[in-house]
DNA sequence: GCGCGGGTCATCCGAAAGGTTGATGTGCGA
DNA sequence: TCGCACATCAACCTTTCGGATGACCCGCGC
């Protein structure tokens, strides 16, 4: 199976090329350390699956390179390799085109069976991710929409309400209406409380 | 050289035990998952040098664990491989006794000279870690005061000034003030940019 | 002694944030 | 089709925050 790998950690890129090689069965045709190299390298030498993280350091981020990358003809398969599992990123990932979702913390069994199950064109997801997902359904007055999240993390950033308003094309008084509702659902009532409780909850990432 | 691998993750213990093993040069003697038992590891098979992550999910972390180690006897040489190159990081784990402090983005070729350096008993720092070092040495005025840290830490636990100067009994105007000093040294204007940016410099921790 | 940084406090004021209520439109599932 | 969640906006009001001052005390180093 022909794996591309995408990381930003030399170290990391080859450990992983060593521990795929070593099975016999994935054959790692590529690396890219940036989001343009990956949607370059996945067009050009066609593998099958693309292996991402998400955290990319300079230009292009995972996501974006996700949803390039599934934007090409007859597209590979994109699972996403990282540390973190707030619902920011995993909804974003899945939403950009994402097969497949899991830690770096799993084990490397669950990483040679989450590329075959993505390459077979399953969902492959690893258990603290699939939890967190059936958690979100189960339970969805308090989950944050994605708008929420959106402002919540701009607001993370430290960012005022005009200012957000501006970057979202929206209203002050819009800003301040989706805030209201986000202290509502997560018991608080200041926006440093909202951050700190939304990062303790894996609903952003700081 | 026998080294033990000290990394929360799976995925990257494998990767690296293939990297390091390739080269014929390393052997790979343990891995370790978190720091109590790199500590129990590093008595037991008495490696040349620990890789050492700093960021352990849960227990004990990688500093405590490479103080402990340092504090055996004849103890190996501790290499630390991590993510981030803060100051503080960087600060506490050669104050507990690394011997090399490099970054996972670093090419492989440099973690193979690190440990060589370090097995050497020579400090090995990658470019980066040791240019943060020379800037910190030359302008100390960006520090916070220990007061100043105790106030913005309850500021990121979403405290408001009010509830921050019962809790330290001292009055508004005093949190008030210290806030206007923190937000002068970081450079922001608004109490949760202020948090953002002191999370950013691992200044506190959410 | 004097300067300097740190910690403490106060007042005044404008800007920002938060609470409330109510309204409109859209999409989606029962 | 009827709700319901979501996203959008507005007006009003209170509280909080941030900026600009100025002041006092303490410990430390030159």
């Amino acid at each position: 199976m022909k794996v591309l790998i995408v990381d930003d950690h030399p170290v990391v890129r080859a450990g992983l090329r060593a521990l795929l090689s070593a099975t016999g069965e994935f054959d790692v045709v590529g690396e890219a350390e940036d989001g343009a190299t990956a949607v370059r390298l996945a067009a050009s030498l066609r593998p099958c699956v693309v292996l991402m993280d998400l955290q990319l350091g300079s230009g292009v981020d995972g996501v974006t390179a996700t949803r390039q990358i599934m934007a090409l003809d007859s597209p590979p398969k994109v699972v996403v390799l990282t540390t973190y599992d707030s619902d920011a990123d995993i909804l974003r990932a899945v939403e950009a085109g994402a097969t497949g979702y899991l830690l770096k913390e799993s084990p490397p069994e669950e990483l040679f069976a989450a590329l075959r199950t993505a390459w077979s064109g399953e969902m492959a997801l690893s258990p603290p991710v699939a939890s967190r997902m059936m958690r979100r359904v189960r339970a969805p007055q308090l989950a944050l929409s994605q708008r929420e999240i959106e402002i919540l993390e701009l607001i993370a950033a430290g960012r005022s309400n005009r200012e957000v308003s501006r970057m979202l094309f929206i209203s002050e008084a819009t800003v301040k209406t989706h805030l209201a509702h986000v202290y509502d659902k997560l018991g608080v009532d200041s926006r440093t409380a909202a951050v700190k409780a939304a990062v303790d909850r894996r609903l952003i990432r700081l």
